[in-house]
DNA sequence: ACCTGAACACCGTTCAAGT
DNA sequence: ACCTGAACACCGTTCAAGT
């Protein structure tokens, strides 16, 4: 049976979602292909790039469009719309920050605040750290909100799970302190939490 | 030669500092030990106690006594104290990422900052929120920041390293999310970046 | 273009037994 | 209390060769 690089990321996204990041090893993932192991090394150089690959595809799934006008709301929507797209997959969370701390793919989100960022006239060299900032946080507690849920199912953990409003209250937070530096402040006043 | 338990963690340090955490492996810490694999199951249960142990020792060894007084300033520092303490060794960052993401230990920063934030008077539901957006915001901060240190010395991914006041002014963007929510503003104006 | 077969150099963990 | 010896069930990766 043979594949193209396509079918081994869709396979691989199968995977994850069923058994997890430490259990999408390449052997199993060839398992699962009907293949040896070593055909994989085919379509990717090498694990790193297959799981770069499978991170891009998870946040092409769960891309939408923009609905908002002022910048302050899309931003709000980039992260909303991030946080729902890690969540959709087990572990989704887990490989995007892995991916994205290795420094390949998944750059989509940052590049999209940036320019989400551009018309609040923050200074070339704060929109950056703001577009960072917003994506630490994003991934920072997604991590820890999709931890929290899996250990509830496994009983592995046994911490509180996190309230539904600790998202938006601390995206809240940032997007307030950013409003404060922009040169043009977005559509509302400031957001008094959740 | 017979060990205790610190000196496991120790030489675990080492381990970490020299080869990085994806070496720190027990088969490797035990040669470093001059000890067969299955004598560290004697000190920790798994290799997930190991780092949880190693990273609390990270931390220790990084902690420095509060100078400020005023909720905003401890919470700069706060922060600061544990980017310092994260950069001082290989791989700190991700060591204490993972080890928090996980669950296990590494608590002390948070609940240092639940302290520091609690004169503020921000209302029960917000005070956890803000010390987690600020502890997610210095862990991705700072394991990006590594990342990209480290990269510029092995050669391997080759993105610009981080301007070096990106961390201050993303950490006051954050703490003045949080003043704009505070009963009590804390000791300064609003803060205008770097 | 896509895959097999076979190997290399590793992992974490368990457990009976030794001192 | 601390460790050995031996095993179990895995990893990622390379590479010549096959179709």
């Amino acid at each position: 049976m043979r594949h193209h690089r396509d079918d081994v990321v869709r396979h691989a996204i199968d995977v994850l979602d069923a058994y997890g990041l430490a259990d999408l090893t390449m052997r199993r993932l060839a398992g699962e292909l009907d293949v040896r192991p070593s055909a994989l090394y085919h379509h990717f150089r090498d694990k790193q790039s297959l799981l770069a690959a499978v991170a891009d595809e998870v946040l092409r799934r769960g891309a939408r469009p923009l609905v908002s006008t002022a910048w302050d709301e899309q931003v709000v929507e980039i992260c909303s719309g991030l946080r729902d797209a890690l969540l959709a997959y087990r572990d989704g969370a887990e490989l995007v920050s892995t991916v994205i701390a290795f420094g390949l793919g998944a750059s989509r989100p940052y590049d999209d605040l940036v320019a989400a960022l551009a018309p609040a006239r923050l200074g070339a060299d704060l929109a950056p750290t703001a577009a960072r900032t917003l994506l630490h946080l994003v991934l920072g507690h997604t991590l820890d909100e999709q931890t929290h849920l899996q250990a509830g199912s496994a009983g592995a953990i046994g911490d509180d799970p996190r309230p539904r409003s600790d998202f938006a209250a601390g995206l809240g937070l940032v997007v307030d302190g950013i409003r404060l530096r922009a040169s043009v402040p977005g559509s509302v006043g400031l957001d008094q939490g959740a």
